[in-house]
RNA sequence: GCCGCUAUCGUCCAGGGGACUAGGACGCCGCCCUCUCACGGCGGAAACCCGGGUUCGAAUCCCGGUAGCGGUACCA
């Protein structure tokens, strides 16, 4: 198996393409059931739109797909290299009378409809080339038969020729068109099969009678379902987040996004959804994947992402968090704030103020502290922190729960209050996990902070 | 308009002629656990687009309609 995927280089990688990308990744990384061999994966880029794709632009990319932990392993191939070849492939049909010459607008195209109707594909008349008036390049398609392929996924789909158009396949300077160069790039490249997005099948047929003129044999095709929004439309920025770098800056796990558009569309049993790189390979099958659109739901992966981060070991999630804050010395806290956590994005917001000391808020502490005998409360289990001996974990739970029971007060009454004298908010990792990590010195002062305050 | 693809809970997937009283997951609701928030556990509400046909029997096969989506470039 040779498969192939050619993101556009537009700087952003699409979810959609992500997970176009991750198919053919996780189909080349495992043995082909056939033969048992492992498959080929080359990256090819579609680069022809100077504006957009930069080296720059390619470069994150590249870094896109490089933290799913995708790789290849032929390529990147830019199709703007391949002019040569192009250009031979084309003077192949021009000469074959595969191809010819047209000078024909799409105002032309539209006053041939007219006559013939809609449905009827627009034919051009051959014209001679003119040095000083340099045409387009047209494929000259049959008027009987049909052009269709068996699709992987979607079984047979077949367009009667007569629906359609001639196409333009190289423009008047020379340079060749998507369609064409596709083509020829992927028998160049001995594709057998393209599994990319299903917005590609009306492509299909062009590239099929481009392939068929040259008498070659064309690879096997699978078309996937495209990704939506929420609201059903076409994946974008107003839904948040469209793209794999977006995902990222969200605090999102390689491996948890990886999990989750994997099984949009993936047609796995039922049974499972949590699944590593390694094990995706081994499941999917493209004869089962989804026939129709999935839509992109955050809130799910979050769920599958909170997955993946309490496997984490906490020196790796560490590692990860100091690289996601830009801080270090994160160990202690990531220790009692993993389980609490779904994102890499939500660590700061609930262990932050370990480190940057109670965060300011009133209305929490209002709440809280505003309640009959809180304040004495916090005095008291201020002193008995003070008298803790050694200051640790177990001790520091039966001093404060010894002061619960002997007020005859309900837990939150006496933690909620330190709670918040320590965090300055209502929510935080557990209350004796946090104490024994500021340590006595911290946890005194920061009582004294909020007595002196509120008290 | 034309060409094409698709149609099961709000969402993602199972089920592909009888095992369907349609299953799981996310989300939602309730309860339990509990120092807050999470995690975890238990329970609940929630779907076969519509109409014909085939068949003893249709969510499942066929046809039509409808809807959604994609394409319809000298873009990729």
């Amino acid at each position: 198996m040779r498969l192939r995927f050619a993101p556009s280089p537009t700087g952003a990688l699409h979810i959609g393409g992500a997970r176009t990308a991750l198919y053919n990744w996780l189909l080349a990384r495992r043995p082909d059931p056939g033969s048992g061999e492992p498959g080929t994966l080359v990256l090819r880029i579609e680069d022809t739109d100077r504006e957009r794709s930069t080296p720059e632009a390619v470069e994150q990319i590249l870094d896109a797909l490089r933290w799913l932990g995708l790789d290849w392993d032929e390529g990147p191939i830019f199709q703007s290299e391949r002019a040569e070849r192009h250009r031979q492939a084309l003077d192949q049909l021009l000469a074959g009378g595969h191809a010819y010459h047209s000078s024909a607008t799409g105002e032309d195209v539209r006053a041939f409809k007219a006559r013939h109707g809609a449905e009827r594909g627009f034919r051009g008349a051959p014209e001679d080339p003119d040095p000083a008036r340099p045409s387009a390049v047209r494929l000259r398609l049959p008027d009987r038969g049909e052009t269709g392929f068996d699709d992987v996924i979607r079984g047979p789909i077949r367009f009667p020729n007569v629906n359609l158009d001639d196409p333009v396949i190289a423009r008047a300077d020379g340079s060749v068109l998507y369609n064409f160069a596709v083509a020829i790039d992927d028998l160049d490249a001995g594709i057998t099969h393209v599994v990319r997005g299903e917005d590609h099948i009306s492509n299909t047929p062009k590239q099929l009678l481009v392939i068929e003129a040259l008498g070659e044999t064309p690879p096997r095709y699978a078309h996937l379902p495209l990704l939506h929004g929420p609201d059903g439309k076409k994946l974008s920025k107003r839904h948040g987040a469209a793209s794999v770098q977006e995902l990222r800056d969200a605090g999102y796990l390689p491996e948890a996004v990886d999990n989750y558009i994997a099984l949009l569309g993936a047609g796995f049993a039922a049974d499972e959804e949590h699944f590593s790189l390694a094990e995706l390979a081994e499941r999917l099958r493209l004869e089962r994947v989804s026939k129709n659109p999935a839509i992109f739901d955050e809130r799910k992966l979050r769920h599958i992402n909170g997955l993946h981060l309490r496997e984490l070991a906490t020196d790796e999630l560490t590692r990860r968090l100091e690289r996601f804050t830009g801080r270090t010395g994160l160990r202690g806290a990531v220790e009692i704030s993993a389980e609490k956590i779904q994102t890499l994005a939500a660590f700061w917001p609930l262990a932050g103020f370990v480190f940057d000391g109670p965060s300011d808020d009133p209305a929490a502490a209002a709440k809280v502290l505003g309640h009959d005998g809180a304040i004495e409360l916090l005095r008291q289990a201020r002193a008995r922190l003070a008298a803790v001996e050694p200051f640790a974990l177990e001790t520091i739970e039966t001093a404060l729960r010894g002061l619960v029971e002997e007020s005859a007060v309900k837990p939150g009454q006496v933690y909620q209050p330190l709670r918040v004298a320590l965090a300055g908010t209502t929510v935080s990792p557990g209350i004796f996990e946090t104490v024994a990590l500021l340590g006595r010195e911290e946890t005194l002062a920061r009582a004294d902070g909020a007595l002196e305050r509120y008290g």
